[in-house]
DNA sequence: ACTATATACTTTGACAGGTGAGGTATCTTG
DNA sequence: CAAGATACCTCACCTGTCAAAGTATATAGT
């Protein structure tokens, strides 16, 4: 494993719902977008956005549904629910509190 | 796991190696000065502490020497080497980073 | 026509770090 | 003398990540 991804291991979760924030999206398209918004510096591996999604879905923070394109591949899109709202507030406001506890154990003093 | 340690996880080491740069230390000390920076917040569990250890002395990031005490339970120190140094420095520099990719992916624009 | 590339989703098995639970031993305090 | 703090260690298990493989459609280049 990466050491970005081990670093980024228990926000996977939040990214996504964070993505979905914005609007309904499917797996491709959130990977795309992490893509853009990184710089190119960072995205999911495809088994990770996955997996992510099974276990979001099974926490009731996401439904599906297949798009009706009628042409290219199919899509797996993704909404977020009211629980997946309250989740990703909550996963933010832990990332900030976590992010100020790491950065003082991690400054020099 | 709880939430928090699997926000921490991958910075682990990082966070270990910040603590010995200060000054040589053991186990049980870092433990409780992890737990006074973070006003009680947070602490590492013992068995991710010791096998955290192992790691980082395996990959020569910290050499270790047993105190002389002459009262009390005995206490393993440790010192961070030259490559741990740099290492800590990397993962300094590689949170900063992750903090700043994180904090992109999880703002609403 | 064929090849490569991009889009798009899925499953499987393995790996690595974190952790609960258990153990050992010493010292201090009530 | 029991309880709690100090101090260390190991094992088995859990969970998220990921490499690898597979399926299918569309497009661009040769």
């Amino acid at each position: 494993m990466s050491i970005t991804a081990d670093i980024i291991r228990g926000h996977t979760e939040t990214i996504i719902l964070a993505s979905l924030m914005e609007h309904d999206s499917y797996g491709y398209q959130i990977n795309k977008d992490i893509l853009r918004k990184t710089d190119n510096r960072y995205e999911l591996k495809e088994a990770t956005l996955y997996t992510a999604f099974r276990r979001l879905e099974q926490a009731g923070y996401i439904t599906t549904y297949w798009g009706d394109e009628k042409v290219g591949a199919r899509r797996r899109y993704y909404s977020i629910t009211p629980e997946g709202r309250k989740a990703c507030q909550q996963g933010l406001r832990e990332w900030n509190e976590a992010k100020a506890m790491i950065d003082r154990l991690l400054q020099q003093d």
